[in-house]
DNA sequence: TTGTACGCGTTATCAC
DNA sequence: GTGATAACGCGTACAA
């Protein structure tokens, strides 16, 4: 059975003792140069590697942020959590990543790993289902810094980086009103979801800032399962005033339903316009380009992580629990 | 100063011995199951989370595999990892990130944190610049298991999971053989890469196989920067005899390519088909829809962590450098 | 400058 | 069934 060299090893070679190796290897002044050279050849020469979880559990720190979010089905989170990896690795922390697949009882569970893990920090976006926070609230308990992702609970004081999605929402409806459409359409995600809702938010006061009437009919609740969206497609031209533009809460659904227009013989933007939110692959493959709003990924990941790696190092009596409401800019591509 | 709470607080309060109180946690036959109830219940009302820091260090076992990819700009390594995230959750192990950025230096690094965190195994994809293989075989030599995933590394003996790319290229050109095409040409990745050239290898033998001649300018190797594809489609294009068909290395690539033909006016597939590799997000969204070769990501996934968890569990000298190679369809949309 | 002794939180091996 | 005691690998007061 191979076991792994440790300092003591390396003592016994050089008949020193292990305290006087650890103070080579961990850079300590009060050593002798030479005494502190042949101790990091020996370690070089025989492969020495420190093992983190002794130095981990000795230090009561891990260098490590658990990273806690819903799925990778889409390039949004893959592409904050390469930003937010980039960000730690550079602060020399690692991520410990964790799908809920937007489940609460696997986001409950990954939780209570990541906390028996010892993680300094915690990165979380929320399932869409989640209601209760006690999880959450273990880790404030023990002191972990907290930063919510595009999530919202309001039970906890906890600081947290989303997207202004109202006023985006706000954004391109009224880029739609002013380019002469009448009757706008909104595929809205589950309500469940504070985003959902602030995106539903945006729309409603856009109609109603400018002067138009929110219909009821033209606003359609959806679980998100794409094979729906041909069908509200079709719903919405066959209505007796039919809608001329559809802004749909993500970018898969508008993808979809500008398939579905096309398919029905009909012209994107002229007869059904349709926007956008993401940004996200595929948005510029379309014909014509999806016009949408744009995630600004990379900032998010970066805020959100250099939030908590402050939090991280400061005392827990320094924490805010300020909001960090980024932009998102309309990209207007053909559709709209 | 919050501490954590201990199995020698739980112990105290009972005025029983730690041993007792980790025999009950644990859960050790030998205990009476009243002292277990009294523990237990404690330890809930105290809300005490095992540290596995101490565990992992004392059992020499961390339940963590280490993952190393070279990117998430596509979204074949986020689908990747997150089969392999679940498949090794199910089977009581978490997964730790690295990317690359498909950077060498930044691969050594990682794998070295790694290696100090004590994976008990390692899921790697090397970068498109890794030639040493030095800090894979560190593993090796401490009996850590390595699976490759899409790579190859002549030097050592382990085992890989890979697509056929050779067989799906050979495929791929086939079927514009078929449709017609005669001056098919290959958009080519950097050939420092195993999976590039398995990929060119395959275009060439199924144009040799079916009698065509291989025109060295219709094979162009470039970087994968998407802006030279407008360039090298114009250049196919204006060729004496140009082109009719594209088989491209990679699904970016083929859909920027369709867009570059249509942008000159042209049609896919009549004037020139478009074959991809990958079919990432955004090859249905193209029009025409782009046809390409389906990577069967979670099976890949699925295959790499179960081979490695396998691997863990068996003794090293059970080990086999197997390659497993999966087929990856074609999709045939309409760009061909 | 170096060595000794202890502790981090837990499990394992003995006794009893 | 339970309790000491020794590990696991390392850092660090304290003493020398």
């Amino acid at each position: 059975m191979k076991t792994q060299v440790t300092i003591y090893d390396i003592a016994r070679h050089l008949n020193i003792s292990k305290s006087t190796v650890s103070r080579a290897l961990t850079g300590h002044p009060n050593i002798n140069s030479e005494t502190r050279r042949s101790v990091l050849d020996l370690a070089e020469k025989m492969d020495y590697q420190r093992n983190t979880l002794s130095i981990s559990l000795i230090k009561n720190k891990t260098y490590t942020i658990g990273v806690l979010v819903p799925e990778f089905s889409t390039s949004f989170y893959p592409q904050v959590v390469a930003e937010v990896q980039r960000v730690a690795a550079e602060a020399g922390y690692n991520i410990v990543i964790s799908l809920s697949n937007d489940c609460y009882e696997t986001e409950v569970a990954n939780a209570a790993m990541l906390l028996s893990r010892k993680v300094d920090g915690l990165l979380v976006s929320l399932s869409n289902q989640t209601q209760n926070f006690d999880h959450l609230k273990k880790f404030q308990r023990r002191g972990i810094p907290v930063v919510l992702l595009n999530s919202v609970c309001n039970e906890l004081l906890m600081p947290r980086v989303m997207v202004n999605d109202y006023d985006a929402s706000f954004k391109a409806v009224e880029y739609l009103i002013r380019s002469g459409k009448q009757r706008i359409s909104h595929l809205a995600g589950p309500g469940t979801s504070a985003v959902n809702q602030r995106r539903l938010s945006g729309y409603l006061d856009a109609l109603k800032k400018n002067g138009l009437p929110v219909r009821e009919e033209l606003i359609i609740p959806y679980d998100l399962k794409l094979n729906k969206v041909k069908i509200y497609v079709r719903y919405l031209l066959n209505l007796p005033q039919a809608a001329d533009a559809i802004f749909a809460v993500n970018d898969p659904s508008a993808i979809e339903a500008i398939k579905a227009i096309k398919s029905l013989g009909l012209r994107v933007p002229e007869d059904m316009a349709v926007i956008g939110f993401g940004n996200n692959y595929g948005a510029e493959c379309t014909e014509p380009g999806l016009t949408t709003l744009n995630h600004p990924v990379a900032e998010m990941g970066r805020s959100a992580i250099n939030l908590l790696l402050q939090m991280v190092q400061d005392d827990a009596s320094k924490w805010r629990a300020i909001t960090k409401s980024l932009e998102a800019q309309l990209i207007v591509r053909g559709s709209a």
